[in-house]
DNA sequence: TGCTTCGATGATAGCGCTATCTCTGATGAG
DNA sequence: CTCATCAGAGATAGCGCTATCATCGAAGCA
């Protein structure tokens, strides 16, 4: 009798091919890839020769078995601006193919429902959540977490909880940077479009405008700071109602790139140029910094590289739970960068 | 001595608990669960419900090493407008996961290394690629895959190889609706601003352009036609140059969302209204037709659904050929849809 | 020199599931 | 009444990998 036909089907190589090749046994081709320690320098050499040779990648699937490590995160999203999640998916994706997760991305849109998703998602065995803006600042979903014990990440939320990690930037800092940045141009007076009071982020980009005012020696006229709920129709009403006022600012600083969009367009529609007569400054450097012109001055957020850290932190939160270990969140801060493009300048004499 | 202690880690019940429930064998939960045939009526019932009772719910590693099915597919991307990667990336990891399968999504900048790329992600053990526009027309590509044997989905080409399965709309027919709904609303110059060349729907929507123009009786003239790139920059160039004509047209007509909303911010510069003075529409439906003043009317492309048909018939094309079958490559065909916003109008009299 | 100690490596047993074969009655043809 | 046939169900052997324990020299030490 002829041993059973084969069930293998993928054309691939296996650990075994490798092994034969090496010279060596499973395990430690095993230990090569998975970068443990034990491995004398010369073996761990023959083993990664042969594992180029036979152009080898391990199965996931086999791995996450034989690990018993299988991780499935969940990444909520309702509707943040296209560039922002896009970049964002990008990034988690990455990292999630790389640390060998699978990623489960879910949409969620009204507020009614995000109860019911979060729970089916949790019962569907997502062993984790991440929390892009702005679900990042939901506190239902949260609670909901914390009652599961169910770990997860929340990414550039003003105000973290304090049992979940959490991935930002420091918008305060961030915003008084920028803010800095026009007082040096020459500008006294700045208005300040501020995002969505829902968002916790608002508020620290808000600060960090008066912060930088405040240290520049400036008074901030109330009337200067108008709010905004980040879209782009929302920009489009408070840059009307800035440049409506009286004595007119001569920068305006949106605390997205969606709004600051907006501004140049009413600005231009009001026979302003822009920076000549108007300088405009955004946040977040989505795409529309870009597409719009002039190309917008702004904040770099690294939202890909959040994205990775927070897949990063989510794993290891995960596996700190399966061991039985207590949860210790952790709160990271990433860098930010003030991009200078053509949508500022001193104002005019 | 005790058992070694389990390596289980999954919190969930196994097959096996779900047989002692039910009081069957382990495969007889499996042909339940795989919707097999031979089981009888009551018995499935009764493994159903022992499902239900211990809310299991299958490990999908050992499902794929188990039935030898492991899946992987590449989403080769270079940089196409964010919005239209946001909503192709949903569309294709939604069905990805349902189907079980595991999504590498690439980033493919510039022209050097696309060879070198391709043919690491198939050394890598992808089984199959999908390529959204721009790469889709990427005729190098192409000839790779069909070299190595390697299934792929162009989607959203104007003219896709025979070889490769694809996903389309009909862009010339699209382009041809908007020409008629211009002409409708009675503009008789109607401006038209072509897509990149390198990209082969750009032509369909420009034939599109003169079949509309030639049926409505109308004579083309050349002038009103200039050539962009798809991008904000060229939108730009191309609104003046149709601007500055002496016989102005009425009513323009651009390739994408970003071309149109570059000639809005040129109208606007120049004094115009939208759509009083000057009619513009685009093509995509992409975020910017929305996160402008006035909102474009546009076409829409189902883009979340076309990736995920791209999805379903490469997985298809996979398993076809793994069976040593031969490949029949398919072409879909989405239907668009015309979308009316508030930048056209009547041409003024 | 004899014996512990330890680092490098090998052997083996699963991870949770499905493919495949085997078994068991019930059924119907002859 | 016997025997092939067949549907429903069970038993068993992997899928490709890693955890765990066993092994085996070489070095360290008294």
């Amino acid at each position: 009798m002829r041993p059973r036909s084969s069930r293998r089907s993928r054309a691939g190589n296996t650990i075994a091919d490798v092994a034969r090749e090496a010279g060596v046994s499973l395990m430690t081709v095993s230990r090569v890839m998975n970068g443990k320690a034990n491995v004398r320098e010369e073996t761990r050499e023959r083993v990664e020769a042969a594992i180029k040779a036979l152009n080898y990648s391990p199965s996931a699937a086999a791995r996450n078995l034989a690990a018993a490590s299988e991780v499935r995160i969940g990444l909520l999203y309702s509707n943040p601006s296209a560039g922002y999640l896009n970049e964002f998916l990008v990034g988690s994706l990455d990292q999630a193919s790389r640390a060998n997760v699978q990623l489960v991305v879910q949409l969620c849109e009204n507020k009614e429902d995000r109860a019911e998703i979060v729970r089916r998602l949790i019962d569907g065995g997502v062993d984790g959540l991440i929390l892009p803006p702005p679900l990042c600042d939901a506190d239902d979903i949260h609670q909901l977490l914390q009652e599961a014990e169910v770990p997860a990440v929340v990414v550039a939320s003003g105000r973290p909880p304090v049992f979940l990690s959490s991935v930002n930037i420091d918008d305060r800092a961030a915003a008084a940077a920028m803010t800095l940045h026009l007082v040096k141009l020459g500008h006294k007076r700045i208005g300040f479009i501020s995002g969505n009071p829902d968002q916790t982020a608002s508020a620290l980009r808000l600060y960090g405008y008066l912060d930088a005012l405040g240290e520049a020696g400036q008074v901030s006229d109330p009337a200067l700071v108008v709010e905004g709920l980040f879209t782009y129709r929302s920009g489009l009403d408070a840059a009307q109602q800035l440049l409506a006022l009286e004595e007119r600012p001569t920068a305006i600083f949106a605390s997205n790139d969606d709004m600051a969009a907006a501004v140049v367009s009413v600005a231009h529609r009001m026979g302003l140029d822009v920076p000549g007569d108007l300088t405009v400054v955004g946040f977040d450097d989505a795409p529309q910094a870009t597409t719009t012109w002039p190309e917008l001055t702004t904040i770099r957020q690294p939202i890909a590289d959040m994205s990775r850290a927070a897949v990063i932190q989510l794993v290891e939160d995960i596996r700190t739970s399966r061991d039985g270990r207590r949860l210790a969140p952790r709160h990271a801060q990433m860098t930010f960068e003030l991009i200078q493009r053509e949508s500022d300048a001193a104002p005019a004499a």
